[in-house]
DNA sequence: ATCGTTACTGAACACTGTGTTCAATAATTA
DNA sequence: TAATTATTGAACACAGTGTTCAGTAACGAT
């Protein structure tokens, strides 16, 4: 049923495949790219395309998949939070790690962020880090107890989005900032919010 | 060249393509949209469906710039700020009415959301949110002189991201929150950051 | 109400790309 | 080396595209 992807001649076809296809996607809008296209630049006969993936969009699918699960594997549970206190350089070296990890896969999130084509990978990729904050938030239910369900609702989903976006940001700007300064950056908006890290002194209200 | 919008034929059959477009998104992947679906559903020949778009893309695209267009023209130039001080009032009211703006226009939003084979709303949404957010905090150059500039870069990036995904988990989860909670909690997280937010204190390090 | 204009219809057309099939060939494993 | 299996390349029917054109219907202006 499945190809034994022990045998080399497999092995080699889907590597060129997906490699010549990030290349196209680099190159050129998802909608434009043809099968046609895929097999010419993979040198393969285009029958053979269609030995090893559905359609366009099953390939597009497994390759996100695989990096995103690569991605995922740097996500090593860590506990950032010490009864409230704590925190700095732990969840510095966890920002620190993952743009390292951004960095070495440049050329797929640069296809995968920035095709114009490309759906979802940017709503994919914010799941994974909203399960990671989401799980990481409520770990820490001695702290957070108090605080209302809505609140923690909203949190993970808003800071996996900023981060996203943040992301997408340092690759647009061809990541001239380094990952240090990154990390340091989103700790202090994470510590003391947008607001008061520009500079703003808020006038407090009542809350709740 | 351009068909005279006045004339009551040209403005019904767009509406019609329009309408029923929204519809087919709603309903299914845009890949699997056809000009054929879109005449059938609006109940036009597919011949004319050219006479007005170039393609689908290219009514996705008009769409699409109609409606953020709109959702622009709700981006009141207000102050926010008063000398660092201030606040609350003014912003609450801007987050408010742009989420009322939402609840309006829910179908197109959801369409532009949540189907699959949409790419680009986001991150077109996201650079209105942007230039919002960043006319907004470079307009309070007296306030922010001290703060470094890659600070000043990337925190509208992290907020209007952050927003995006605020709205999108709000239509998912039904709109169930009220406008007015959304904007408080938004306020909330703005002010003391997420971190604080969640009830912990911060260890203080040397910033820079 | 009539006339000139213009949008719409529907069928036909060539064309591009899809996904499948099949016998022949090449590469791989054991 | 033999047996297996992946790849090739050409052919096929098919779906959808984008354009054309003569005929018809709807519109705006007077």
């Amino acid at each position: 049923m499945d190809k034994s992807s022990s045998d080399l001649r497999v092995v080699k076809t889907r590597a060129a495949i997906q490699s010549h296809f990030l290349e196209l996607l680099l190159q050129k809008n998802f909608n434009e790219i043809t099968v046609i296209d895929i097999a010419k630049a993979a040198n393969i006969g285009r029958g053979t395309f269609y030995l090893h993936y559905i359609d366009k969009f099953d390939l597009l699918e497994k390759v996100m998949e695989e990096g995103l699960s690569e991605t995922v594997s740097h996500f090593q549970p860590e506990t950032y939070f010490d009864n409230g206190r704590a925190i700095p350089d732990r969840m510095i070296h966890f920002v620190l790690s993952m743009f390292g990890h951004f960095r070495e896969n440049e050329r797929f999130f640069r296809a995968m962020l920035f095709n114009k084509g490309i759906p979802n990978f940017k709503s994919r990729m914010q799941q994974l880090f909203l399960s990671k904050f989401r799980r990481e938030i409520s770990s820490m239910v001695p702290m957070t107890s108090g605080v209302d369900p809505i609140t923690m609702e909203i949190l993970p989903v808003f800071i996996s989005s900023g981060m996203i976006g943040l992301v997408e940001w340092w690759f647009r700007n061809n990541m001239r900032i380094s990952e240090k300064d990154m990390a340091r950056k989103i700790f202090q908006v994470m510590t003391r919010g947008p607001l008061q890290t520009l500079g703003f002194t808020i006038e407090e209200k009542n809350e709740h």
